[in-house]
DNA sequence: ATGAAAGCGCTAACAC
DNA sequence: GTGTTAGCGCTTTCAT
């Protein structure tokens, strides 16, 4: 159109286009440690010195470059950096968690322990696809990352990414199953225990145990803790078992029913999820079992949409999911520093009592 | 597992380290343009038309290219290239929805939409903070990103990140405020709209409409689109106006209760949010209203976690995040190519018929 | 159709 | 202290 060299592109005809063309001085290219050092009346070597830092520099020299830099608006090219060998700075983290309830909280941590001006992450979604995993995965090696870390979206152990990829592998939430990788996770049997603790703190003692679906490991480990802590205490969850079923508020509803008739005595419930707990308080509210009075409840995960708006609120234990992204990314760290830290780690779980445990005094 | 205690975290001193420690023979240094070159017997400069394509090449030696990189698992050098000028193939996301409900879906429809073997995506999180905010732009931008997407954790319009950042921004979930910026929204009027056709279109007509916080641009402009089809159909919302109040089940119990005394002769409720239809419903089932036979519910946000596990299942509207995480991404590149299309842009919703206003027949 | 060579922006010896 | 000078891995004229 106008003298502005070909804007092949598609572009539909936007007339706002054209004036804009030679109207804005075109950002011009990015200044170069060239063009520092020029403008400072330095040789590039004495910038890229300033910039790297622990170098021994005249205060006044690094002063012209550092204004010089600002002047410019310079920033050192970090690929052209990378080209000498470093670090990328970069680490890729692979989700198959579409709703993002874990991945994101692990990222943050991750973010937090990197120093977010650190390192940055390049985020991919597997959508629990593994073909998608493996392309994401080349695709990050690709772009150089220095680690990866992998976050499973639920807590049962998973393959191996791959036992020959040239950089270091974190499993976040879900651990992988060989033993040579290096996973986080939250400590579920813990979880299991503090829950029950909890509960016995505050006198309850006949207590039963509502679980979620069967196959999970997550539910089969909390319930383990859970009759640890009871039977440390001289007792044991009520009939001695959990009772199983599929994650949600309808099973939980049932469940809750079925248990309060099979103990009409229990004074407090044991939920494997915030779903199933939620489900239980519905259905108890219903039935005019006054909630903690007559029966306490408690949940997992700390799912807050759910746990904070029910009646009463929930408590709950939480899978600190970001102190586990925290771990994951100093574990990451480690193992990029050269001392991977192979097995399952765990993250302790966090108690967060709410009104359905706690009686108003 | 089964054996597996407590591992109180932490515990520097695991024993399965040692072992593996020097057995694994470092993955030497990554295969170079050269390595290819001289396996094939061919010049580097032949190796990269291979890789960029678009050369005329002889089959025969462009397959012994192949093979050789191939053997030497080699490929190109991305920080390499970008040195030549040409972009990095690398987009920021910067975030500021700790949840993620909003982001990683968005993150998912601009991953779909470069191709993520063309571009891979930074997030970062700024947690609602203007000061982490500016701090990731400018990470972001010495990484040197071909471009920006902002995304919102409300609907709220909000300010610009600046208009003076030199590659192209686009803001979605939350448009910018500034004229010149690109952003992407759900349409909220036309959400609003929908719900209430879905309503006329089952024969409902008496009508009213349960909203939340008024401070909410989107709240309002639901009720907005309602009213418009209402009136379309020459009706209106009962009463002439909504009920606003703080987003939250509460609010749906306490508002759903105060709606039916007020219009007895009410055939359905449009809710502002699926939190304040779950707890309409909650209340409704409470007082024995049956759903939708006596009152159909519908919300908005497709919230699936509240909305699926309802009882009955929540029909809703969904803010179509996906097709909002593409078309921004189509935005942006756009603007990358030259051609930024300014204003704001608005993706339509989705209707999500359930059983809260289908009855069974 | 292929190769030689000059960079891209920066770093790391090694001189001065 | 600061400058010179080779590269890092790749792309891109320009010859051949």
């Amino acid at each position: 159109m106008s003298t502005s060299p070909s804007t092949a592109d598609d572009g539909p005809s936007n007339a706002r286009n054209a004036p804009h063309a030679d109207a804005s001085p075109k950002p011009a290219r990015r200044a170069t440690i060239r063009d520092v050092a020029a403008a400072a009346g330095v040789s590039t070597a004495t910038v890229s010195k300033v910039f790297r830092g622990g170098y021994r520099l005249r205060p006044e020299t690094e002063q012209r470059v550092r204004d010089a830099a600002e002047a410019l608006n310079f920033s050192p090219n970090p690929y052209a950096q990378t080209l000498h060998g470093a670090r990328t700075g970069t680490v890729g983290l692979i989700t198959s968690d579409i709703e993002g309830r874990f991945s994101l909280p692990v990222m943050m941590g991750a973010e937090d322990a990197f120093g977010s001006d650190q390192v940055s992450v390049f985020l991919c979604d597997a959508r629990g696809d593994a073909i998608r995993e493996q392309h994401h995965l080349r695709s990050l090696l690709g772009r150089r990352v220095d680690g990866i870390i992998v976050v499973g979206s639920m807590t049962n152990p998973r393959e191996t990414l791959g036992r020959d990829i040239p950089v270091p592998v974190v499993y976040a939430y879900a651990p992988s199953t060989h033993p040579d990788d290096v996973s986080v996770i939250t400590d579920n049997v813990g979880a299991g225990r503090i829950a029950a603790e909890h509960l016995l703190s505050l006198g309850y003692s006949r207590i039963g145990y509502l679980s979620g679906d069967h196959t999970y490991l997550a539910a089969r480990e909390r319930v383990q803790g859970a009759r640890s802590a009871l039977q440390a205490a001289g007792t044991d969850i009520l009939g001695g078992e959990a009772l199983y079923g599929p994650w949600g508020e309808e099973w939980g509803r049932a469940g809750a029913r079925r248990m309060t008739e099979m103990y009409p005595d229990m004074d407090a419930l044991l939920c494997g999820s915030d779903h199933v707990a939620r489900g239980a308080l519905d259905a108890l509210r219903e039935d005019g079992v006054r909630v903690p009075e007559d029966l306490a409840v408690i949940g997992h995960d700390n799912w807050e949409l759910l746990a904070r708006q029910s009646r009463p609120p929930l408590s709950t234990i939480d899978n600190n999911l970001e102190a586990l992204g925290r771990r994951a990314a100093e574990l990451l760290n480690a193992a990029i520093d050269g001392s991977p830290q192979p097995g399952v780690h765990e993250v302790p779980a966090l108690l967060v009592p709410r009104g359905s445990t706690l009686r108003a005094h």
